[in-house]
DNA sequence: TCTGGGGTCCTAGGACCC
DNA sequence: TCTGGGGTCCTAGGACCC
């Protein structure tokens, strides 16, 4: 049996968690640049804001329902989430990380004739305790189940088992089509035509139509609904096969200094992650635009593909070539809104290939990342960085209701006095 | 005034090879 | 009059996930 356990609204759900006044109240969480509306009390859920819903259009309603408000603070939410994970494995050491607020567990036989859901009330018993962070569980025969299992439990106490024939059809019928993992609003449409309502229904079907109107991916959706395994636990996390970091502007901008800090801090935070999965580069993108929401300022996108002279993931190379890449698009006379980069085709650090005409030192370069690595892991994130990533506010991030980073820094870590 | 930021996999069709 | 039969690789686009 699989588990799947995932915090509710969980980056409000970690906000709470160190603050009780915020505990039935509304709250809810923004995007980047204050931008949307990404995570959501009950409370404010029962105001009709909806999920990606811009902040400006909403303030009204935030104002008169005195809607406590805060910017992302993935700091907090990444390290709540690595607590999270950390927990789940007390309980089984079959674990998937599935996003950052989710995990797969494989259910071990139960010892001591304990049986399903005495035992996910101890995973959830244990969470909050350790974490005040509340979550559902469901528990199925696939992954598939248990994300069903896991849907129904937002009605019933935050937990449901599937582990009779019966259970599991119940749950079929009671489930919509567009609620299936796996099945988006493109196929939701499309079965929906076809008088596809529900996941019972959806497994009625033959196994040739689904293959032939929803490719493979559909079908071993198919199967897994009705109980034979067909998408594996992924206890370690594949390396990646691209890496973005693409940011807005806080404000537009036309100036070219101002992006080129951007693409530079983009291009680093790029290398970085390269460095932290041990992979290096093929190719590098660099892509800017302008804003498409601003009906009246001329509209420019232009993006540029460098194929890197030698695989790496030096942020010297890598902001080297961002910055020719940018050269190549920028044109003067339009407002920037967002600028990112993305490198791709990447391989495994330790299968350099040189090249002739071209002269580097990787050894240099990575002993050197790897210092610079060690001292901005211990005294912070860019205490040395490159002079052309730049001070500049003009195009950093907008957070104005930024909480505290409770667990990772000392100077923001949370006080108790006695009275 | 103000609108996020990442990822994965699959298929069809074209270009090319013999 | 009649015009084969395999392959591979790449890319764009479309679907999905959080």
């Amino acid at each position: 049996m699989y588990a799947l356990i995932d915090a509710n609204n969980f980056y409000v759900s970690c906000e709470r968690a160190f603050n009780r006044k915020l505990s039935n109240v509304p709250v809810l969480v923004l995007s980047n640049n204050d931008g949307c509306v990404i995570s959501r009390s009950q409370e404010v859920k029962n105001l009709g804001i909806k999920m990606g819903e811009p902040f400006f259009k909403i303030q009204s309603i935030v104002e008169k329902n005195n809607v406590v408000v805060f910017s992302s603070n993935y700091e907090l939410y990444g390290d709540m989430s690595h607590r999270l994970h950390q927990i789940l494995r007390e309980f089984s050491p079959e674990v998937e990380i599935y996003s950052i607020d989710e995990a797969f567990i494989r259910i071990l036989p139960l010892q001591n004739g304990m049986n399903y859901l005495q035992y996910a009330k101890n995973i959830k018993n244990t969470i909050s305790q350790y974490l005040s962070l509340p979550v559902g569980i469901g528990v199925g025969r696939t992954k598939t189940l248990s994300k069903i299992a896991n849907h129904l439990a937002k009605k019933s106490e935050g937990i449901c088992i599937l582990d009779s024939e019966e259970k599991e059809n119940t749950a079929l019928k009671s489930t919509p089509i567009e609620e299936v993992w796996g099945i988006g609003r493109q196929y939701s449409k499309f079965l929906r035509k076809k008088i596809i309502n529900t996941a019972w229904d959806f497994i009625q079907m033959p196994e040739s139509w689904i293959l032939k109107n929803m490719t493979k991916v559909g079908l071993k959706t198919l199967q897994e609904l009705k109980g034979f395994p067909r998408i594996d636990l992924e206890e370690v996390r594949p390396k990646k096969q691209g890496i973005a970091t693409t940011r807005s502007f806080s404000q537009k901008t036309d100036d070219f200094a101002n992006v080129q800090e951007a693409i530079a801090t983009h291009a680093s935070r790029c290398s970085e992650k390269l460095r932290r999965q041990n992979s290096i580069a093929t190719y590098l993108t660099v892509f800017i635009h302008t804003d498409p929401f601003a009906e009246h300022d001329s509209q420019y996108y232009n993006s540029k593909t460098l194929a890197l002279p030698i695989p790496t993931n030096s942020q010297l190379e890598i902001v080297k070539f961002a910055l020719k890449a940018l050269n190549l698009i920028f044109e003067k006379g339009f407002y920037y809104k967002k600028a990112g980069v993305i490198v791709t085709e990447l391989m495994d650090e330790n299968s350099v290939q040189g090249n002739l005409f071209y002269e580097f030192d990787t050894t240099k370069h990575s002993n050197l990342m790897g210092k610079l690595d060690e001292i901005n892991k211990k005294y912070g994130k860019d205490t040395v960085k490159l002079a052309i990533m730049g001070q500049n506010k003009k195009w950093q991030l907008k957070r104005e209701y930024l909480s505290p980073r409770y667990t990772t820094n000392w100077d923001e870590i949370i006080e108790v006095k006695a009275e």
